[in-house]
DNA sequence: CAGCATGTTTGAAG
DNA sequence: GCTTCAAACATGCT
């Protein structure tokens, strides 16, 4: 479930889990899931330990002990980790399996082969060419701003972008809206001040808010847009309960924007 | 079986 | 160059 909330869950279990312990092997079920050719991969990580870890938006890099052999990870829409012993069954979906001299194992589960990995040779390089924009924690509210009125489009799409700021995906545009009481088809161009400073501390609220809670969306606040969402994960004894706005009460709509399915309160949140 | 899905890329058209 | 829209990727779940 990889926005930027559990990309950052994973990387803090990778680097609890996974550093300083030498690569023995590595098992890749589909050449498909690379970036980068499986012999180079092989040859450039076989030896190399984990040392760190680094998150921007939806992506995530592991530093080895050489400094130009960056591992880069993607985890599409399913993706996720799992640090396993040896002598335990491979996890559903490890496509790609890493090996480490300490009997453990590390895991890219990848149930929709939508993930990736490869290697990069410098993280800055890598973020210009793919024209990633600032980390949507440590943007600023001028960045922001500034990113937005570049734009002259719908705010959803444009929120969605990764250039604007790295890390939001579908799921959060909606409650970061929602909370900044922001129509979701409201054009860039017509947003006041006010608007996209309530934006900001929305990208603020909703990220921060997901990490506490470890990206584990059902356990998000009450007057959270989310829980009128469905999530599979998360029976209600009602499931009509939920699909009205916690604010105001109002049945929450459903519409698609950019190509995408949006769910917004149509009364908290209208076009100015 | 049909429809939908948390993401990204690519290509066409205006 | 920019925006918009659709399709493609491959698979699982309801």
């Amino acid at each position: 479930m990889p926005e930027l909330p559990e990309v950052e869950i994973y990387r803090q279990y990778l680097e609890a889990s996974s550093l300083h312990q030498p690569i023995e092997h590595l098992d890749v079920e589909d050449p498909k899931l690379l970036t980068t050719d499986f012999p180079i991969l092989y040859e450039k990580l076989a030896g190399r330990s984990f040392t760190g870890t680094r998150r921007v938006g939806k992506n995530l890099f592991v530093f080895t002990d050489k400094p130009d052999v960056i591992l880069h990870m993607h985890f599409g829409m399913t993706g996720d980790l799992a640090y396993y012993h040896a002598s335990l069954d491979r996890p559903r979906y490890a496509r790609i399996v890493f090996y480490f001299s300490s009997s453990y194992n590390l895991g890219f589960i990848c149930p929709r082969k939508f993930e990736r990995i490869g290697l990069v040779d410098d993280v800055d390089t890598y973020l210009k060419r793919k024209k990633i924009g600032r980390d949507g924690l440590d943007v600023s509210l001028s960045e922001l701003t500034a990113q937005i009125q570049s734009r002259d489009a719908l705010i959803k799409p444009v929120l969605m972008d990764q250039r604007t700021v790295a890390g939001l995906g579908n799921w959060i545009v909606d409650e970061v809206l929602f909370q900044a009481r922001v129509h979701p088809e409201q054009r860039t161009r017509t947003l006041t001040d006010g608007q996209l400073a309530a934006l900001y501390e929305a990208v603020r609220l909703v990220l921060l808010t997901a990490i506490r809670h470890e990206a584990s969306y059902r356990r998000f606040p009450a007057d959270f847009l989310i829980h009128a969402r469905r999530w599979d994960d998360s029976p209600y004894e009602d499931p009509e309960a939920h699909n009205y706005c916690p604010r105001c009460g109002t049945p929450i709509r459903k519409l698609e924007v950019g190509g995408r399915t949006t769910y917004f309160c149509p009364s908290c949140q209208r076009i100015e």
